[in-house]
DNA sequence: CCGTTAGTGGACATGATGTCCAGTACGCGC
DNA sequence: GCGCGTACTGGACATCATGTCCACTAACGG
């Protein structure tokens, strides 16, 4: 799986890394996954494509490490955790919010220039923090996995829906939109306690 | 796109894109979209690889009309219209069933080992069905579009999550299962008549 | 300051794609 | 049935991206 040789602490790998790192998204956005190659990435990189290798063993392996990045951005975005009910989801906002921030990216992501590789590592982002947060709520009357599928996929199309839309919606609006239309599935899950 | 130059009516031609449609279909099931060629295809089809390209430009050309025939075979499924309240997103159960029997076909399509197109293509052909079923009922407050990604959203994942389940689920209850889950949604976006 | 480690760039093998063409065989209409 | 036309054949070609390898150079860190 991994073929990093090169010793993390070395200033040289940072900066490759980092040059590649960078050079992905570019290219990402711009031309969407098909549309450019290793070469590419090291061209714009200004890194020699046999460098590449050394690090990464494709372009996918390299893009990996971009979305651990934005996992842990949204994680780290949650409110502090407040006395009372817990909203549920919350980290909804984040993820919408960055999503429209970061369009283009988005749109390369989750769009039909998108690359398969890509597209599912981004489901598996959004299903797993769906899955975390529920995690915290009591157990329900229905399989807590398709719950999560239920909710996950949902929020997944929806956010696709608004970064394909024309205008520039507005993320607090989507946001009450999605929550207003998942809350009531929550309560018939039982996950939420609502109306009995 | 189209690069259909043979006429139709021959004989020849039935039998070569029979063929052709029969092994895709096989080698999709057996080893995913990326894990055979354009030459594979030929091979278990017994058909020359330039006779490929007079009838497709490529492999994601020969998979659309597959597509198109599982789009007919869902719509075609549904019951009569009967008198009294339409029972909302009633194709589901057909399309649940239809993939829990062909379950080796529907993961390669919807799970990991999938490709973009195949994935986008079956995604389209969810929402379309959603849409369609939407559109004959009121409108609701929520935009339209919004709802439909929402619930095509959650019906794509939910069948992944259940194609993907150990065990083989049962058509009915995983029916309404969704079903269960998707109504206060309807409800909510005022598209189903419920307690206001 | 020097030894170690990373980066360079070019060569090479591989495998898939899509195009093209001359020859063959098969279906269709007469 | 027969022959015309059209589809199929299969192999050659050009192209392109991948991934590996290696000898050489540069720069980091102790």
């Amino acid at each position: 799986m991994g073929v990093k040789q090169p010793s993390t602490a070395d200033r040289r790998v940072q900066r490759t890394r980092a040059s590649l790192r960078q050079a992905l998204v570019e290219l990402l956005a711009e031309r969407g996954w098909d549309g450019f190659s290793v070469q590419d990435v090291c061209d714009r990189a200004n890194v020699g494509r046999s460098t590449f290798y050394t690090h990464f063993a494709d372009k996918e392996e390299l893009v990996a490490g971009s979305f651990d990045d934005l996992r842990r951005a949204l994680r780290a975005g949650l409110p502090a955790p407040t006395r009372g009910p817990r909203r549920p989801l919350a980290f909804t906002r984040g993820l919408i919010e960055h999503g429209l921030e970061q369009r283009r990216v988005f749109l390369a992501i989750v769009g039909k220039r998108s690359g398969l590789v890509v597209q599912r590592r981004f489901r598996d982002l959004v299903l797993g923090l769906v899955r975390e947060d529920l995690a915290a709520g009591p157990a329900g009357v229905v399989p807590r996995e398709a719950v999560v599928a239920f909710v996950g996929g949902a929020l997944l199309e929806v956010l696709t829906w608004a970064l394909e839309a024309k205008g520039t919606p507005d993320a607090a609006e989507l946001d009450a939109l999605f929550h207003r239309l998942v809350a009531p599935v929550l309560v018939e899950a039982g996950v939420l306690p609502g109306v009995v």
